[in-house]
DNA sequence: AATGAATGAGTGTTCATTCAT
DNA sequence: AATGAATGAACACTCATTCAT
C-alpha cells in the first residue's frame, strides 16, 4: 500500500482521460448531433461518470468547443507541413494541400463532419474564437489559389470564389467517404487534386 | 350556431394551416437544427396551439420528413423544367441545370440547409423513402455528368465522382450565400456554371 | 360519452389546482425553506406531476413570488377592514389593527412564515414589485404610529423605529406560536396590543 | 525537505484555516442561505479547496452547528459581562442587556441573522444541542424581565411572553440595520432600551 | 380542427461527500 | 493537512406526445 503512482504518471491519467472524454464527445456528437447527444451518452462513451465530465470540461459547450478546436488545430498543422514540404508554384503547393486536406478527411473522417456540421451550435466568444482559427486554416488554401491567380498559373477569374468551391468539395468528402469504398486513399486525394486544379483552369503544363 | 364552413373552406383553410406549420418547421429547424427545435417552437411560429400540430402531422419525424420531401420536390421540378428546356449537348444542358440549381439554393436557402443538414435525423422507411427521391433529384445532373464523359463531351477521367463533387459545390453555396453579398444572383450561377465544366475537363469549344 | 364539463366547472378545475399548488409550495417551502425545497416534493403535495407545476408558473421563483404575493395581498385586506372600522383615534385604531395582524398571523402562521424568512430569495422586478406591496402593507401600520405621535396620543420620541419595532414583534409571533399553547387567539392579540401601546408609551388614558 | 512546522505552529496554523471556513461559511450562509451556499463556495471564501473542509468539519450540517454554536457563545459572553457589571435593580441591568444586546447585533449582524434564519436547518443532537445553549443565553433577558415583574419594577401583567417581544425586536434589527444608516450604535441601543422598558411598562422613575 | 392540461422520460448541471495519493 | 478526481443522487426545467373536451 505504500505505492504511489509518480506525478507524471497523475498527469498522464489525467490527460488520458480528457482524451477519452473529447474522444467520447466527438463520437457522439458525430453520431447523433450537438443536441442530440447528451453528456449522459458522452459519459458512457468515456467509461466515467456524468458529472465527472464536469471536472474537466465547464459546460456541453465548452466540450464541443474544445472538439472543434483540436480538429482545426490537426488540420492546420498538415497542412503547413505539407506546403512547407511543396515545390514553390502555385500548382505543386496545391496539390500538396489538397492531398493533405483529403488525408485529414479520411483518417479523421468523424472530426470533419462534426466540425462542418455542430460549429453552428457554437456561440459567444467561444464559437469567434473557432471560427477565427479556421478562417486562418482555410487561408491557407485559399492563400495558394489567390497567389496562383495572381502569378497567372490559374486563369479562373474568380480567385476569392473558387477557394471556397474547392473548399466545399473537400469537406464534403467527409460525408460520403466509406474506408472500404472503391477509392483508396490515394486515389481519392489525386482525383481532388486534379478536380481542383481543373477547376481553378490551370493549364494542363502546370497540372 | 348551424353555419357550417362549406368544405372547400375548410380544405384551404387546412392546407393553409398546414403550409404555415411546414414554413415554421422549416424556419425552426433551420435555425436552431432538428434536435435544437421543440415542437413548441414550431407552433409558436406557425401561430397555433402546441397539441394542433398533432392534428397535421403525426410526429415531429414526419413533420420534418415532410418538409424535406418538399424541398426536394421543388428542386427536383425546377432542375426538369430547366434540363427540359435546354439543348441537346451535355454542356449546354448541365449549364442550365448548374444555373437552376444555384437558381433553388438562392430562393429556398434555408430550405436546402435544412436538406443537407438535418436529413441524418431521419430514420426509418421515411428515411429510405427521402432518400431515394434525393437520389433521383441528383441523378438529373449526375446523368448529364455521365453522359457526357460518355459522348466525349467532358473528359474527366472520373465522371461518377465528379458529379458527386459538383453536387457538393452547389449544396454548400446555401451555407455562406447572402442576398446582399458581392455576387448577383445571375452571377453565382454563372461562376458555378463555369466551375462545373471546368471541373469536369470540358474542352473550350464546349463551354 | 357525452357529459361534457361546462366551461364554469373547467376554470373552477384550474382554479383549484393552481390553489393547490400555491398551498402545496407553501407547505414546501415553510417546512423545508425555498432552496431546501423541491419542485418534486411541491408538485407531490399538490397532487400532480412535477412537469405540470410548469403549466401555472414558468418557474420556481414565480411560484415564490405568487405565494408571497397571496399572502401580502390578505393580510393587507384584513388590515384595511380592521381599520376601516376601527374609531378615529390612533389608539383604538392600533389596537384594530394589531388584533387583525395577529389574527392573519395565527391563521396563516405558515405564510407569515414563509413570508419573512423567502422574501430574500426573491430576484429581479419579481422581488421589487413584492417588496413595494409589503411597504404599503406595513405602512398601515407605521402610518397609525405617526399619527398617533403627532396627535401627541403616543409620547415616544421615535415614531418611524417604534413602528418597525412592533412590526417585528408581531411578525415573530409565527415562530413561535402553537395552536395548542397556553394563549388562546383573543389573549394573543391583546396582548400585543398592550405591548405596542405601551411601547409606543401611549398615557394609560389612551390604552 | 526535512524541515517541519513545530507543533505549535502548526495548530496555529490550523485554528486560523478553521477560522476561515468558519467566516466563509457564516459569509456564505448568510448571502445565500444554509441551502443556497455550497460547500465549494464555502471552500472558495475560505481560499482553500474543498475536499479540504471536510478536514475541518465532519459535513454541511456540522459546519452549520459550529458557525451558530459561536456566534451564540459570543453573544452570551456579553450579555454576561454586561448584566455582571450592571446595577442590581431590574431596569438598570435590563437597560445594560438590551445595549449588549444591540451592540452584538450591530458588531455581528451577518451572525445574528444566520443565527435567526439558519437554525431551522439544523438537525437532530446538534440542533437540540444549540437550541438548549440558546435558551441559555435568552433566559439572561427574560431573567432580568421576571425578576423585574417580581419585584414590582415591572407592571406589565405578561412576564414571560413580554421577555419573548423584546427579545424578537432585538434581533429583528440584524435585519434591517445598516452601518451608513442615520442612527449610531449608541442611539440604537439606547432607543431598544427605552422600548424595553416601556414594555415592560417599568414605570417613569425606573427608566 | 382546435385547445389547455397532463404526463413520464429526459435535459444539462450542481450537490455533498469520498477516494487515492 | 491538502489536493484533484470521482461519484450517485438530486436539482430545475423541457421534451414530444396524449388526453378530454
Amino acid at each position: 500500500m505504500n505505492d504511489r503512482l509518480p506525478a507524471a504518471l497523475i498527469a498522464q491519467t489525467a490527460r488520458a482521460n480528457e482524451a477519452a472524454i473529447l474522444n467520447a464527445a466527438l463520437g457522439a456528437f458525430g453520431e447523433q448531433g450537438f443536441n442530440g447527444a447528451s453528456m449522459r451518452e458522452v459519459a458512457k462513451r468515456a467509461g466515467t461518470s456524468l458529472s465527472n465530465l464536469y471536472n474537466y470540461f465547464p459546460s456541453k459547450d465548452h466540450l464541443l468547443g474544445e472538439v472543434l478546436r483540436r480538429a482545426n488545430a490537426e488540420l492546420a498543422t498538415r497542412l503547413h507541413r505539407a506546403v512547407v514540404e511543396a515545390g514553390d508554384d502555385a500548382s505543386s503547393r496545391l496539390r500538396e494541400a489538397v492531398r493533405a486536406y483529403v488525408g485529414f478527411v479520411v483518417d479523421h473522417q468523424l472530426a470533419m463532419l462534426v466540425s462542418t456540421a455542430e460549429v453552428r451550435y457554437l456561440r459567444g466568444p467561444e464559437r469567434d474564437r473557432l471560427v477565427a482559427e479556421r478562417d486562418r486554416t482555410q487561408a491557407i488554401v485559399t492563400g495558394i489559389v489567390e497567389q496562383g491567380v495572381a502569378s497567372g498559373e490559374f486563369r479562373t477569374p474568380h480567385a476569392t470564389d473558387a477557394g471556397r468551391a474547392i473548399l466545399s468539395m473537400l469537406n464534403a468528402v467527409a460525408s460520403w467517404y466509406r474506408a472500404d469504398g472503391r477509392l483508396s486513399r490515394g486515389q481519392l486525394a489525386e482525383q481532388h487534386a486534379r478536380y481542383a486544379l481543373a477547376l481553378l483552369e490551370a493549364p494542363l503544363a502546370h497540372r
